[in-house]
DNA sequence: GCGCAGGTAATCT
DNA sequence: AGATTACCTGCG
């Protein structure tokens, strides 16, 4: 068991900022992370303390960067002007959100997966898929599937993952990365543009989803991905204009508030 | 019963 | 280039 405390982390943003699938809090407000072929129980101690069920070791290999527990976040609250009263509001809401560092592969399928679902029916997909060929974890939990395990698949068995015209996405990116022709280790020494040019190579894979997976996965904090709430907030809270500019390198973590803030704060519009 | 959901690709102007 | 539309499926 490590117990760590630390500052800008909150459990419960994390899971709500829209970034994996895999983060499900139980009754006992005890979260359980899958990731990197491995579950983790997360638990907030209150006072600023968190709880993690796993070796020191596996901590510091595994979850540390995974959660990004080495950076400051404090630098890009503080980089928010006093008068932009909405993004000062949804930092001091969503100042708890850090931006992971995922797999690639299992976050381009994931967010291939996503377009134009709900968030639950994206979870249960991810969930279908992951028993039907990821490999069994402790606890009933399985690991997301590699390249390999996908490439098998057939267009039926991607379908009965409720994928719907995703499926062939899904095997397609399967396919490329499964067989040598996309690396996604390598893609990831590319600068951004490279990278992003690279990711839209794949089918299914256009610029917002592109963008998630510079984000989630490599840590390309300074990309911006625009979904629907994003340009809600920039239409009706900026008026078609955000100073994107004023934030250069880590535009990314702006996102998360304003997504975070935006979703879960301003759903009665 | 039906519109829509954290989009993309194909097909128009 | 920019706008429009079909697309699977489950949930509200």
């Amino acid at each position: 068991m490590v117990i760590r405390k630390l500052e800008n982390f909150d459990l419960d943003s994390i899971a709500e900022s829209g970034q994996c699938f895999r983060m499900n809090r139980d009754k006992d407000g005890t979260y359980k992370i899958v990731a990197y072929g491995k579950v983790l129980s997360a638990r907030d101690l209150g006072e600023g303390e968190f709880s993690f069920d796993c070796e020191e070791g596996e901590f510091n290999e595994v979850w540390k960067d995974y959660f990004d527990l080495e950076e400051n976040y404090k630098k890009y609250i503080d980089s928010i002007p006093d008068t932009d009263e909405f993004l000062m509001k949804a930092a001091e809401v969503g100042g708890g959100i850090r931006i992971l560092r995922q797999e690639p592969f299992e976050t381009l399928i994931s967010f291939i997966i996503s377009q134009r679902k709900s968030i639950p029916a994206i979870k249960k997909s991810v969930e279908s898929l992951c028993s039907l060929c990821g490999e069994p974890l402790e606890g009933g939990f399985y690991a997301f599937p590699r390249a390999e395990d996908l490439i098998g698949l057939s267009i039926d068995e991607l379908n009965s993952c409720s994928l719907g015209y995703r499926s062939q996405y899904v095997h397609s990116a399967a396919q490329m990365v499964g067989g040598g022709e996309i690396d996604l280790e390598r893609i990831g020494e590319m600068n951004d543009e490279d990278l992003l040019m690279e990711l839209k190579s794949i089918k299914g894979v256009g610029t917002k989803v592109a963008n998630c997976v510079m984000l989630f996965a490599y840590h390309r904090i300074g990309s911006f991905p625009i979904d629907v709430w994003i340009k809600r907030v920039i239409d009706e809270i900026y008026e078609g204009e955000f100073p994107l500019e004023r934030y250069e390198g880590f535009a990314g973590v702006i996102q998360q508030y304003m997504f975070y803030y935006g979703r879960n704060f301003m759903k009665k519009w």
